[in-house]
DNA sequence: ATAATAGTGTCTGTAAGACATTATCAA
DNA sequence: TTGATAATGTCTTACAGACACTATTAT
């Protein structure tokens, strides 16, 4: 005899603020763990999700009022002790999202954490965090994962601060550009120049359009 | 209301046979797609398996009597039309075992196919194995997996050929052999060669036992 | 002018691939 | 000896990082 087992989704949004990598946490209407900031997540709804990719688009448009530039599923977290309504699996995704976009959501509840500074969270998801955190790590040293961080426009110098942020270490500029360069995945934006402060302004950059969806892989690493 | 979510396990077994890259398929047992070959899998029992992880190793262990010395999960696969029974989801997992322990296994309805000469499968187990073989591609590019293909002992032309048929690709001998010294996970088994015909023969050699267990992973790449 | 950051040129050490040479076996 | 593959030495080229220099702004 088959006891049932919960079927859920959970999504790590992760966003560069103030040049540190944070993830949005949701409070949480319901028991467990009621009012209590933990990831944006919910069951599937087998009626209307066609599949998993699909609940996650859903269940972060529900809970965060987002639908992020890069969404990618990350692990699966499944067994009898993470949830203490019994045997759960919990699909989780991974997702990238400009800071911006967030503020602008107006979404009542939610948090936005350094991911160095979290405190406990509710079921694993301290653990499930971690795993999203080795991710970016891992695919920023290769790919152009971490521009769909950076928002529409953005300058060199500040794609380079998120990447550091998302590796977790400084980078040489020269390598960083040549590398950028060969990525091939920006354009220049003519002409548009941000002054931030005194000094020379820099050049403003966009991610070419046919990169807006789909990553790009570098033949070795940064 | 909602509906009942199957919840699965299935599991890439992937080994190599005549220096190729060949997935273990099972005889299905029972309906659905009874007595068609596809990727050993079966339900989560959640009154016996701890976590997902449990589930596939005891699964593993009834349909092919094997305990891989590699074993990660791959992905999920969840959705409404991938199998017939229903909305289902299936957490895939993703083993490495070297040929002659499946040979020694004895288990009947077994096949080891090549992953480039598979006909069409049951549910979605073509698209599952390609996943894996990205996988395999990917981390074979950094890491010892292949290693674990390799079975107690090896040379190093037998491990480079197992490289190669992971990566799909030839590589240059004296980078590969800088390559695995740099990785530092072998040990050369001393005064043991193995002489494999009319010429030089190959020192043998053997993981060392503290990466057994554990990858090991390049700065760079091969 | 000065300070500050943007952006680029150039040098150097390292690492990867290509090629060649030596080693060791069977026939 | 010959032929085959193992194993290693060495050369060349490419690339990553370091450093320095130029560019352009605000004050």
């Amino acid at each position: 005899m088959m006891q049932s087992i919960i079927a859920t989704i959970d999504v790590v949004l992760l966003t560069i603020q103030d040049d540190r990598l944070c993830v949005v946490l949701s409070k949480r209407d319901k028991e467990p763990y009621a009012n209590l900031d933990a990831l944006p997540g919910g069951y599937i709804h087998a009626e209307e999700d066609r599949d998993s990719l699909d609940a996650a688009v859903r269940i972060l448009q529900q809970k965060t009022s987002l639908i992020p530039p890069y969404l990618e599923q990350l692990r699966t977290f499944a067994g009898a002790s993470r949830d203490p309504r019994g045997w759960s699996i919990s699909v989780v995704y991974f997702a990238l999202v400009n800071n911006d976009l967030i503020i602008s959501s107006q979404q009542p509840g939610l948090t936005i954490c350094p991911v160095d500074e979290l405190r406990r969270l509710p079921f694993d998801h301290n653990e499930i965090i971690e795993t999203a955190v080795d991710r970016i790590r891992n695919k920023s040293q290769y790919s152009s994962l971490p521009c769909y961080l950076a928002g529409e426009t953005f300058t060199l110098p500040r794609l380079q601060k998120i990447y550091e942020a998302c590796l977790g270490e400084g980078l040489n500029k020269v390598s960083f550009r040549r590398k950028m360069d060969e990525l091939g995945v920006l354009e220049e934006i003519p002409g548009q120049t941000e002054s931030g402060g005194a000094h020379r302004p820099a050049q403003v950059y966009g991610l070419k359009s046919e990169f807006k969806n789909q990553l790009k892989l570098l033949e070795r690493g940064l």
